[in-house]
DNA sequence: TAACAAGTATTACAGATGTAATCCAAAAGT
DNA sequence: ACTTTTGGATTACATCTGTAATACTTGTTA
């Protein structure tokens, strides 16, 4: 059982490590996050562990370690993290949050134009 | 003190009440929320009062009852949200992303529309 | 002025989260 | 085979959140 788990920002960071690589040894894991951050190893393997309670990892025992894996998408995950963002923000005037959205990243002129591509598919349907 | 205070799911729908209309007393809040969620009047005076504690929101005594307002505003919430939810999203391409983001949204012609209209704005700057 | 009503303040309590440490079982070395 | 190591499972614990209920104060009313 799992619809929607949700997934913590520390968690998360753990869920960015298996969407770029898969499957890893939990090492591989604690490894790169213990050097992009400054958590324990011990943090890292409680945030895998709780992961796989929520079924958003799973793993395949191969002997003595396990090899870990995405089990919710990268996509699935932004589509929901979006979903909450969205209701948390949104007074009922979409525009002025998106806005401030927009002027607070920091977009490249090839970034801007992808956007008014998609943009343009959206208008057009 | 309160460089940024973290403002929950729950209590940013006490935000938004007071970003619409302020001054207002702690029923009026009430019956908002009362009405929009379901939400208990006690529930609601109980996340008033982790705002105040935050300095999220303040109030002036006029006799028994507290006439409160916000003290941070939209912006700034709108744009610490912004940048959190991107923090957590992102692994490193903006664009699909965004693209993602942008389909999740059901927006209208109008919206669109002026979306590119701030993109253009963003690009020929 | 005493009792009441209406607001505010305090307390409650379970589950999530951040941040680990300790315990246990099996693999590996001696 | 016994001990050491190592990785996974269990336990820890404070704070934050969701969701309220109870207690306390002080205007208001009889």
């Amino acid at each position: 059982m799992q619809s929607r788990p949700k997934i913590s920002d520390a968690e998360w960071q753990v869920m960015k490590v298996l969407w770029q690589k898969s499957p890893v040894t939990a090492n591989e894991i604690v490894e790169k996050l213990t050097a992009e951050t400054a958590w324990k190893p011990k943090t890292v393997r409680t945030l895998i562990s709780r992961l796989t309670a929520k079924d958003a990892i799973g793993f395949d025992k191969t002997g003595r370690q396990y090899m870990y894996y995405p089990v919710l998408t990268e996509e699935e995950c932004v589509r929901q993290e979006t979903r909450s963002f969205m209701t948390r923000i949104r007074t009922g005037a979409l525009k002025p949050m998106l806005a401030a959205f927009l002027e607070e990243e920091n977009l490249s002129q090839e970034e801007i134009d992808e956007l008014k591509c998609i943009l343009d598919k959206k208008g057009e349907k």
